[in-house]
RNA sequence: GCCCGGGUGGCGGAAUUGGUAUACGCGAAGGACUUAAAAUCCUUUGGUCGUAAGACCUUGCGGGUUCGAGUCCCGCCUCGGGCACCA
């Protein structure tokens, strides 16, 4: 081989060496420490392996080859999650078989991902849609129905017409299919579900268990969605009939003015009065034609109709009137709800809609941090009106109080009065307007009346102070007058203001308060309070509230705590050929049968004349009469195979279980192997898996856990994400945008070794960004470097004597430079910041040219070594090529990641930098340990210094050792 | 609307978590080698003013805390991602 670095011959032969020698092939029984290191597997689609591939899998490979060179013996496996719509969609479209399509499709990956140098252990290798594997999808799906954890029930479900199937919730995005962004159709349909709600407590709680970016658990918390609150029962009148609401704010309970329903309701036949019942009808056959599109279109005004009927507040012993509207869904809860209108913004717009009322029964409750009440001190209660008096010009008027200078300000105010006994807020707000302002035509706005309490100590009374402030929202109807008083003349004068400079006028917290919700329009309190308008729970504040009113319902047995969950049971049922079969069969006279374990798998049959969906609710295998029609296990009778087949997510939620038992067909997971390997120690993979595949895969861990298969129930202890690479126009790359970039190319051209070290150096692994080739040149020339150092060629490089002979030991500077190196290294992979790293190792590459600092830098062959050993996971092929150029027999991907030396890592001079008044003024170099006032005395004699120090004083001296100096001067 | 992330030179991006902002790379400019080009190597490279020494400014915008803020606090603007009538 010449001297040229040939990255195509390199990589070609150490493909072939590496394979034929079994270097990835993991010893599972080996006693070395294992770690799992685990890729989301890849869907081979006809576009192959992508550039996130590419990325994802580099960074993963990275992270794997570290912990091989840490000692660890490392299961890196490697599959393909084979089943599902884009095969077969694809296939459908060209007529081909599906089979076919990602055969060839699995061929080229496999290529792709070779020549990419990752260390996959392809001898475990996985493929989802060959029977060997979907064998034990089926006997998962049996494990699951034996625990009561897969049930078929009649089911709204999301049916995309287009591709003629149900989809999982998951699937649907907008309303739109996934895949072909046709509008999805809610229809009835007995399907299969996994009670993942079952786990749902669980799935949250043990987060706290396992390693994961918050962001990702903050998004699986969120998705399934936990909510406390109670269940209340309430009564009908005039009937016997009964339903429970479910609420999370059962404190806001005497603000409830009215019920509603779900459309689905199946109390809303009963209950509905003669009166109604064609409206309501009209109403419901409405509401079930709606696709979801229509229905979560926020635009849409909020509808629904009464149904003639009243239930009864429990609480207060008052009827309400029952309506139903589709804000309210039926797969929620109870599919019924108590309408807070003052304290919750849909009821709120839905009430001012239909004319209903709105009681307010939470107010905001400040404590004044500054001056809170203080103990022993009187308490006092008063009860003030706010008035927001607003003219035809949209001005409102303030009063700015004359002689009452407020620190710098002249105090601006609304018009503020006590409220006297036995006198409404409305009433006191137009005595006091009357008497401040003169104005008489006054007319109380539709605005409700908005309520809110603070406490504070009262200095000037030396009393605390319990404040209920009201405020009244008015019209100026024209400008009659009384005259106003020459007293009250004397106390202020009157400003109207703009409505937008409102907010910036008043000055006092309750003022700015009203002005808020006057400016910004807030028809809904939703926040928490203290409790007023509520019988005998006022004057609580919520929390207690909460716990009192719950207990009430309890002892009186008309309700109870209760807990929901956003998330629903993971529909896996399609009517689609390319998925594995459900293993059940349908006997007449006896019901569901599960397939005995003995017959699976329950293979897909092959010669299907036509295996695309017939749109009838039924899949394409309901027309193979050989696969269809069976005898019943049971009792041999006459019976039907189901026709479904499972989700994909169903495939890949084990995958991972079964890779290191794979080639074991007499079990899913062999016991031995199984507890030594698992959980995965390391997953990496996309973020947008979050919510689905990974939230699957934890629930299956747990069922198989609890039917005692397996003995932890996390499967991914670590786990880490990579960004999106981007097109180079900055747009998701997709063949119709014309901007995807074949990582082939990029291989054929730079070689793998350029590739995957550009790939992570060109952003922060969880970023991604944009693929933009021209840095590339740059890892290029990097390599092409380090080649010519290791071949000798360069002896600039090495320094000594000019021979291209390695000298015996690198100089210190060297020496230290490479230990810092392999230190950074190491501490970055093991954080995922490979930009960093190979930023680092391009450094220390700067750093050991001989001929910019010939008495300083020069490097020995056992260095150079160390730093082929830390560039190996990035350039797995060149570091091999040159490990052996130097004359090692053994991979150098089994070599031992070096040591280094503390002592080198520590500097003993220091460029430190003066700072006066936070301004860097100059820089000394001082030994590492030089005390304080060594420094100081130094900086006083740099001239630079000095210019900032004449004729000022030294207030103050702050030495950071090794930083900075910093001197404050007056 | 709510919940997560971001916003730093011409560009991709660094910054030990409050301590010299712009590491590393690309690009650009100048130079060396060459008949020439490519490749390679060396130098310069945040902005403004200045012949210069130097001065001032600079991490989306506006305030604040601090001897010191890209980093912390408050209020905005803006770009991604997720959720979306969940009571």
């Amino acid at each position: 081989m010449s001297n040229k670095y040939d990255h195509k011959k390199i990589e070609s032969k150490w493909r072939d060496i590496w394979e034929k020698a079994g270097l990835n092939r993991t010893d599972l029984k080996s006693v070395k420490p294992k770690h799992y290191n685990l890729v989301m597997f890849p869907y081979p689609s006809a576009e192959y392996i992508h550039l996130g591939h590419i990325y994802s899998y580099s960074g993963a490979d990275v992270y794997g080859r570290y912990q091989r060179l840490k000692g660890k013996n490392v299961f890196e496996p490697i599959g393909f999650d084979s089943f599902g719509l884009p095969a077969e969609n694809f296939a459908i479209k060209k007529g081909i078989h599906p089979e076919k399509v990602i055969d060839h499709a699995i061929d080229q990956s496999t290529r792709q991902l070779k020549e990419a140098g990752f260390m996959f252990d392809w001898f475990r290798e996985v493929i989802t849609s060959k029977p060997d594997y979907y064998k034990w999808t089926q006997l998962l799906f049996l494990k699951l129905y034996d625990q009561g954890l897969a049930y078929r029930k009649e089911a709204p479900v999301n049916w995309c017409p287009s591709c003629k199937t149900v989809l999982a919730n998951e699937q649907v995005k907008d309303g739109l299919c996934d895949r072909c962004d046709t509008e999805v159709v809610q229809k009835e349909m007995k399907q299969w579900f996994f009670k993942v709600t079952d786990y749902a407590e669980r799935l949250i709680k043990d987060l706290d268990k396992v390693d994961w970016p918050e962001s990702s658990k903050i998004k699986q918390r969120n998705w399934i969605g936990r909510s406390e609150g109670v269940e209340m029962d309430m009564q009908i009148t005039d009937s016997k009939e009964k339903f429970s609401v479910f609420t999370t704010r059962i404190d806001t309970v005497y603000g409830m003015t009215y019920v509603v329903l779900a459309p689905e309701h199946p109390l809303v036949n009963k209950i509905t009065t003669d009166k109604q019942k064609k409206e309501v009808e009209k109403y419901k056959i409405q509401a079930q034609k709606q696709t979801e599109i229509e229905r979560q279109s926020l635009e849409k005004d909020k509808t629904g109709v009464f149904t003639g009927s009243y239930a009864i507040n429990p609480f207060t012993g008052e009827k309400v009137p029952i309506w139903i509207a589709d804000y309210v869904l039926f797969g929620y809860g109870t599919g019924a709800v108590m309408a807070v209108p003052a304290h919750d913004e849909r009821d709120f717009e839905f009430a001012k809609k239909y004319k209903l009322p709105i009681i307010q029964s939470i107010a905001p409750h400040s404590v004044d941090t500054k001056n809170p009440p203080r103990k022993g001190k009187t308490d006092t209660r008063r009860k003030v009106v706010h008035v927001i008096l607003e003219n035809d010009k949209g001005e409102v008027l303030t009063l700015n109080l004359k002689g009452q200078e407020w620190g710098d300000n002249k105090p601006k105010t609304l018009i503020i009065g006590g409220i006297e006994d036995r006198e409404s807020p409305e009433e006191a707000a137009m005595r006091e307007i009357e008497e401040e302002t003169g104005y008489t035509d006054v007319q109380i706005s539709e605005v409700y009346p908005i309520e809110f309490h603070a406490e504070f100590f009262a200095a000037h009374k030396d009393v605390n102070r319990y404040v209920e402030t009201v405020g009244v929202f008015c019209q100026l109807k024209s400008e009659k007058k009384v005259p106003v008083s020459e007293n009250e003349k004397k106390l202020h004068e009157i400003i109207w203001v703009k409505k937008k400079n409102l907010l910036s006028s008043v000055t006092i917290p309750d003022d700015i308060f009203l002005a808020k919700a006057y400016v910004e329009k807030i028809g809904s309190y939703t926040e928490y309070g203290v409790l007023i308008n509520s019988g005998k729970f006022t004057g609580l504040i919520y929390e207690e509230a909460k716990k009192k009113m719950a207990d009430w319902l309890e002892k009186k047995g008309i309700g109870s705590r209760k807990i929901n969950y956003r998330l629903h049971d993971w529909s896996i049922g399609r009517q689609r050929y390319w998925g594995a079969p459900i293993p059940i069969i349908h006997c007449d006279k006896c019901g569901v049968v599960p397939v005995p374990e003995k017959d699976l798998p329950v293979k897909l049959p092959e010669n299907i004349k036509d295996f695309r969906p017939k749109g009838t609710g039924k899949g394409p295998l309901a027309s193979v009469s050989e696969f269809v029609n069976v005898k019943c296990p049971r009792c041999g009778g006459k019976a039907e195979r189901e026709t479904d087949t499972m989700d994909t997510f169903v495939d890949s939620s084990f995958y991972f279980l079964r890779y290191p038992s794979t080639g074991d067909d007499t079990q899913m997971m062999e016991p031995k192997v199984t507890k030594k390997w698992l959980p995965v120690d390391m997953y990496v993979g996309g973020a947008e898996h979050v919510t689905m595949h990974l939230l699957y895969a934890r629930f299956i861990t747990k069922a198989l856990h609890d039917a005692k298969l397996i003995t932890f129930d996390e499967p991914f202890m670590k786990l880490r994400h990579q960004g999106y690479i981007l097109g180079p126009d900055g747009k998701k790359m997709s063949k119709s945008k014309g901007n995807v970039v074949n990582p082939d190319g990029v291989v054929k051209e730079h070689g793998a070794d350029a590739f995957r070290t550009y790939i992570l150096f060109m952003a922060r692994f969880e970023d991604g960004g944009p693929w933009n080739p021209k840095g590339l040149v740059g890892v290029s020339r990097f390599l092409e470097k380090i080649w010519r150092i290791g071949i000798g060629l360069d002896s600039r490089l090495h320094g000594n004597d000019n021979k291209g002979n390695w000298p015996d030991v690198s100089s210190t500077e060297v020496q230290a430079k490479l230990a810092r190196t392999i230190k950074k290294v190491g501490e970055d992979i093991e954080s995922f910041k490979f930009n960093t790293a190979v930023a680092s190792l391009m450094t220390l590459m700067n750093g050991i040219s001989v001929e910019k600092r010939p008495d300083e830098d020069w490097i020995s062959k056992g260095d150079f070594e160390k730093l082929l050993i830390i560039l190996a996971p990035f350039a797995p092929f060149i570091t091999e090529e040159l490990w052996e150029k130097l004359g090692n027999k053994d991979s150098i991907h089994v070599e031992k990641w070096p040591a280094y030396d503390e002592k080198l890592i520590q500097e003993e001079a220091v460029t430190i930098a003066v700072q006066v008044n936070g301004k860097v003024r100059d820089q000394l170099v001082v030994n590492v340990d030089s005390a304080k006032d060594e420094v100081f005395e130094l900086a006083k004699a740099s001239e630079k210094v000095q210019k900032y120090l004449l004729d000022k004083e030294v207030k103050k001296v702050i030495y950071i050792e090794g930083k900075l100096l910093s001197l404050v001067v007056n």
